[in-house]
DNA sequence: TATGAATGAGAGTTCATTCAT
DNA sequence: GATGAATGAACTCTCATTCAT
């Protein structure tokens, strides 16, 4: 996990549901218009109620930020403990890992979005610290899945892996930038796709 | 009276250069903490001016972040407008455009950090249409070329284009969010082994 | 539970009272010191609150002047209008007009001292357009008047009919800035005495 | 000495015609307007140079208001002296006033109407104690006129003078808002018209 | 739970003014 | 005499946040 004590509710937890709905809401304005430039009206506006009273159910905006992002993260190291734990060859696992990524991206889209954005300037603040820190681990998974498979002649040697891995990384990601769920695409398909390209490349084969 | 011409600046024009260098100051303020997170006395703090000083030069923040992304959208048409008038077969076309995508990369790395973050939100105002329209003939060279490499049979028939078109279209430019210009590798060894990938695929031939 | 209406205010509506208290601390800093000379903050002093916090109640400095300007402008045409469509003769029109301008001015004085000193360069502006346009109608009224007037010989004909207009007009207005409500003379004593000096001449006759 | 007469006096007066010409432009422009709402940008605009160059004629815009109002009222001073040093009955006092005002409008319309919008609140200044002083003395002198033509019989007695002060004082200045030099009406014409109004009423006699 | 009104810090911007050239 | 560039104070306005009701 991302080792973020992530205990927000002071007391109980006092409506979860409206936490959530709230959540959801503020994480799609949040995207659409970056988080500076959002402001607390606005989504209090598109909840249905006034700006103050957002402040019944978070501390402040950036714990609203805080959440999204560290709710993302703990799912989709959920998802990716799972798929490292199961002791896969190099190409099942980085196979396994992009159809886990495009899943996340099915489901926390707005999310991902969001983290695409602003994960890089925040990571200075010490709240937002475990977004560096979650950065390390998955490049540690995805680079050494790409070195194990180099080893085992699974991928080329001949690409710098690093530049390898960060192709890889951005393309995956960046799909949620224009992903619509419950499009043409499920997200098993669009992994399926995504990874012929990536393994097979996109010229045909003489 | 000497021939020598009254040249008050260097160059030709009254001052420009300093109007380069406020704008390279901002922009890479901008790439770094996002155009609306960044103040503009920030700005002025990095320049070493006061923030009321950068209205002598530029009639607002938007005016300045308007001169860095029409500015490198020019040169970006200019050199692709002439891979697209050199008639290359498919595969060439996508290898010029990646290359000279990759150049643009390195000589306007914040510009294309900040098209990369905010073009998306700035594309509604009518300021800043000249971004859809761009973004509509980019679609347009880039997915016509996959198309006519399919139909050439130069490259594969049983992806779906447009998914290709991004995949291929993310990869390229979200690398300015990690290029660093005078590192490891030239632009043109990044675009050949970016190229290699994709078109080859990073998977082992059997 | 009683059968007490829920009145939370004294009156019906929701708060008009505050507004309106701001309005008329705003309407006597603007009169005292000029529109473009008065800062909001000036403003939120007088009134005892911060400036900020006048947004919370109006869009902008700009709307409260035209709330202010329209507002005065609403009921001195309400007045007018009842005057004009009794279908006196000219003279008692007359009479009538001056009398119900005194009246304004007494209800109305820091706005009328504001309509006199900000609208000639304010009506260029699309959102003061209705002050040229007053202007007409105020014009087509007391002019129309006049000459009706003439016409039936109850107004001298000798005399320039637009100078005459003139005049009488800036008089009439002028006097808010010395107007003084709950002084000496009630707005029908000092109507009675303007009409009998602007009537009959200051000279003896002989 | 020699009888070169363009000396360079850096003390006395640099180049008169210049700062003449400069503080019409700005009487123009404060008259248009108002003080507040004028930019030192706009009158260096619309004189032909850069802002800060108007700074080697003047010390500051203020110091540009000064002169234009007490340039004014130097010249008004010198005409209404004459007037009243000439001994002549309240009632040719009055008329040679009245003439002399409008002269004064013919020859200064833009300082008299910054006068009128502006006087009011520069008053409580000191640089501009003389605006209140004149305003005294102009009181005195047009007061005094009125209550001798009472006590003479040559006006009516039935008035408030103070009232028929304010009504004479207004109507005549504030000619100078619509008053365009070189219309249809000389300064001597309108004052004829304005006293034949003002001595035997706008009323035709029975 | 939610509202209405306010706070206070700080944002972008304007502008009179200065001064070396 | 005039320019170009800068200063610094002040301005209008925004917004996250607070809190009595």
């Amino acid at each position: 996990m991302t080792g973020v004590p992530n205990s927000k509710q002071t007391a109980a937890n006092p409506a979860p549901e409206r936490r959530r709905a709230l959540l959801a809401t503020a994480a799609e304005v949040f995207a659409a218009q970056g988080y500076d430039a959002t402001t607390v009206r606005r989504i209090a506006d598109e909840a249905g109620l006034l700006a103050g009273s957002l402040y019944y159910h978070f501390d402040s905006k950036e714990s609203m930020l805080d959440e999204i992002l560290s709710g993302f993260l703990d799912e989709l190291w959920a998802g990716y403990d799972t798929v490292l734990a199961a002791g896969l060859a190099p190409r099942e696992t980085l196979e396994a890992l992009v159809t886990e990524s495009f899943r996340e991206i099915d489901r926390h889209r707005f999310a991902v979005a969001i983290y695409q954005k602003e994960s890089h300037h925040l990571a200075d603040r010490p709240r937002f610290a475990y977004l560096a820190e979650s950065r390390r681990r998955f490049e540690r998974a995805w680079l050494g899945t790409l070195e194990r498979g180099v080893a085992q002649r699974a991928f080329r040697a001949d690409l710098d892996a690093r530049l390898t891995y960060r192709f890889l990384r951005d393309t995956v990601w960046v799909a949620a930038s224009w992903y619509r769920p419950g499009g043409a695409h499920a997200p098993e398909e669009i992994a399926r796709q995504y990874l012929s390209m990536v393994l097979d490349g996109i010229a045909v084969r003489e």
